[in-house]
DNA sequence: ATTGTTAGCGAACACAAGTTCTATGTCAAA
DNA sequence: TTTGACATAGAACTTGTGTTCGCTAACAAT
């Protein structure tokens, strides 16, 4: 192991740019974009620099070649930075797409969820987006007509709810109503006997129901707008 | 799954060269390299066909980049054993969160984007909601205030933005409003001389304003509502 | 004081490499 | 036959990018 006390603040600071630039855009920076990141004014200090972490081992180069620099050991000392095939799995869930979510009728969740590995009816989410919650509870609906405006939820916008049967104060939940005969999404407020359902947009008010006449079908976790 | 038979022999041949190229010099080739590998006369006919490459989703550019190419997906589709580099990042970008959007005041987007390591402002994206867009030209801005909300865009969404001053007809962009002074996120129609912007609430009215008055600050790419 | 080493700056240079433009050929549809 | 979409070639153009060079500054060893 080679003792990174010996490198100067810039280097371990082109070393971690280096890190984080190729696993960002799956190519090496240029030296001058190493410059700019790492507060270096001139080419030749970049490549100075680039030159000493070359002769300690940290990475090496191809002569002339643009970006031509790879890593050859991460600056955190543990193996190649490079080849990271567990972790880039860890990076995002897949979630199954499962369906359309309508006003017209309640939320269809299959109970065998979990063997949705068509690639079409997946949707790739970022573990931020998730909070710690099993991918395997987490499905999708595509959101179809603008029925759910109230909710500042456009038609086409994808819903990403986790399945659950009840809901505490404040969290938005997907509702079957009874007695309307509609799915709606709201935020959730129980209030005694019955529930109140507010809507997302802040100039319309609320509907009351009573909690016998209203199926929760899950939480929503987030909603993303594809490509607007 | 993607249709690979739609691939001509030009293009499997660049699929493949990139592979074993990326996996041997750890970093992209060139368009020359491609074109001396695959028997392509000409970086027009390279370009083109990365380009073709791009749009069936297999590879992502950087534009000016030099080997600003990278693989979004494998040829042979099974590998996932010998993960390379490239894949890895491609499944998660890392976007700059570089600030607020206000309705009250210009974006205000660093010329030097891309520098941000800060963990802490990046958020992650999967690549699905790139669809190809090269992610050091994509940011993302977090809003503040229900201005927004004829966009339908709440107070805390986050706004995935393609840096881009041009707009073409039906795009959502982020314009700054010489006259009104404020930022709003509009639907964007080119009108002869004027602009039409159209919010995406159905309800409401179009504003319009002459070109020369209203500045482009932004593509919206898609819209994340974090934990509703 | 002198010298040598290490770091740094900025500019100039040369070639590498992405982009664009025009022209050509093929082939299927009208 | 004509048209248009597609694929290709070649060359010109522009920008990107690694390299080199001269010049300082700090500092320890001589």
């Amino acid at each position: 192991m080679r003792d990174r006390t010996k490198l100067s603040d810039r280097q371990r600071g082109i070393l971690r740019y280096m890190e984080t630039y190729v696993e960002q855009n799956g190519y090496p920076p240029t030296i001058r974009e190493i410059g700019m990141a790492t507060g270096i004014n001139s080419t030749s200090v970049v490549n100075y620099n680039l030159n000493k972490l070359v002769a300690a081992g940290y990475m090496s180069r191809s002569a002339r070649a643009s970006r031509g620099i790879r890593l050859v050991k991460s600056s955190s000392g543990k193996g190649k930075s490079n080849v990271i095939p567990v972790q880039a799995a860890a990076l995002s869930s897949k979630v199954p797409l499962i369906g359309q979510i309508v006003a017209s009728q309640p939320v269809q969740i299959p109970e065998d969820m979990g063997h949705y590995y068509d690639a079409d009816s997946q949707i790739d989410v970022p573990p931020s987006m998730l909070r710690g919650i099993d991918p395997a509870e987490v499905y999708a609906l595509r959101v179809k007509g603008d029925s759910m405006i109230d909710a500042m939820i456009r038609n086409g916008d994808i819903v990403l709810f986790r399945r659950q049967n009840t809901a505490r104060d404040g969290e938005m939940v997907a509702v079957w109503l009874n007695e309307r005969g509609e799915t709606t999404l709201k935020y959730f407020y129980q209030e005694g006997e019955r529930v109140r359902l507010q809507p997302a947009h802040p100039t319309m008010d609320p509907i009351f129901v009573e909690a016998k006449h209203c199926q929760i079908q899950g939480r929503v976790l987030s909603v993303i707008r594809p490509t607007v």
